[in-house]
DNA sequence: GTTAGCATGTAAGGAGTTACATGATTTT
DNA sequence: AAAATCATGTAACTCCTTACATGCTAAC
């Protein structure tokens, strides 16, 4: 069983889903596209990449480089004990593991790490999941809001001026996300134009 | 060696300073005084109180109830098998310990979590020490802004509009604390009345 | 010809969580 | 007397990091 939460696997899917990879490229997309917030280092992500080819969602490749120096490569690959690159590439049952993991609605599933991966692949999600998304995310957040208020009402004499003020900046933050969502929603909504409604014309699994 | 950040660790000793408490009414303190962020559970804090015992930073003292049920305490406590409180204080080589953590300028020390447990605990701190936590954050945050522009900028093209966006407002909550750091440190640096120079007049650590 | 960056990995460990196990005390 | 909540703990596990180890390849 195991929750498998895994920030990780899931950014590492949908990197790959928009092309094939190899590991060190991966590694530098991860933590330019999500990496504001988080950095991830070679030592989790080899295992990391490992383990989804053990459960099929990935296989590797030996790297294909695109043209023009295929010479060097013939000459350097045909050594057997050659170090080469490794490029990754989703399979089918990735993908749509990749699918439920956007769809999902579990409790897990709005905390802010998850939330911003799902987010940073809404290229490739319907707008109706996306609609889901961020009214997930909205929720999860106005409850924290109302645990909160209630919490700075409950505390409010016996807290010093420090506590307090770290509490209310919180609060502002969270609120400030709120009314972000808001308008994303609203941008949903109505249409917005550039949103395509299904990721991939060409995309059906199996 | 070993870094030991332990944002725990940190928090618990922080709490303790104030007044001895023991573990159950510790992690309530600890998730609504810094638990708006984070949760902790006690499976990692009752090992946690263990380990600072075992450093000689807390010591374990048989709950002492406030007054009035003596008799009934006695009764039970007497039983020699019997499941007691157990109310942790701060020794002095805590609380010297404690004061390295409060003034340390080391390169975690202004990363997300231990910041906020710091300005948690500026009550105890002196204004010069306080002026420094609130100073190398905002420092810090000026790197990650720089970055983060950088990053933007190198980017623009080729990344699709929702990542841009997921930046965008990573940079703006950036940008916010920044001009709330700005607020409280001239808050400090004009006096502002309330702002207690010394945390506590009768403090010497031994 | 040496530094810097590309590329892949492993071993050990840190910091916490979940789930479990136990029992006392207070409230209903 | 049942249920909630107070109170303390342990074992196994998760997810990730640090530090190390290795070797290629481009640039200076």
């Amino acid at each position: 069983m195991s929750r498998r939460s895994g920030i990780l696997e899931f950014a590492v899917l949908g990197l790959l889903r928009e092309s094939p990879m190899h590991g060190y490229e991966l590694r530098k997309r991860l933590n330019t596209s999500l990496g504001v917030f988080r950095a991830f280092s070679y030592g989790s992500l080899y295992p990391c990449l490992k383990t989804l080819v053990q459960r099929g969602w990935l296989i590797e490749e030996p790297s294909s480089p695109p043209e023009a120096d295929l010479e060097r490569e013939a000459r350097s690959a045909a050594l057997a004990g050659r170090r080469a690159k490794i490029v990754y590439r989703l399979t089918a049952d990735g993908k749509e593991h990749l699918e439920e993991l956007l769809c999902q609605t579990g409790p897990d599933a709005w905390e802010d790490e998850h939330f911003r991966v799902r987010f940073a692949f809404f290229g490739q999600t319907s707008r109706d999941v996306r609609m889901r998304v961020l009214e997930g995310r909205r929720s999860r957040l106005e409850e924290r809001l109302a645990k909160m208020r209630a919490s700075l009402a409950r505390t409010r004499e016996r807290l010093d001026d420090y506590t307090l003020e770290l509490q209310r900046h919180g609060l502002e933050s969270v609120e400030r996300e709120v009314r972000w969502l808001n308008e994303l929603i609203e941008s949903e909504r109505t249409g917005r134009g550039r949103g395509a409604t299904s990721p991939d014309p060409s995309d059906d699994t199996a």
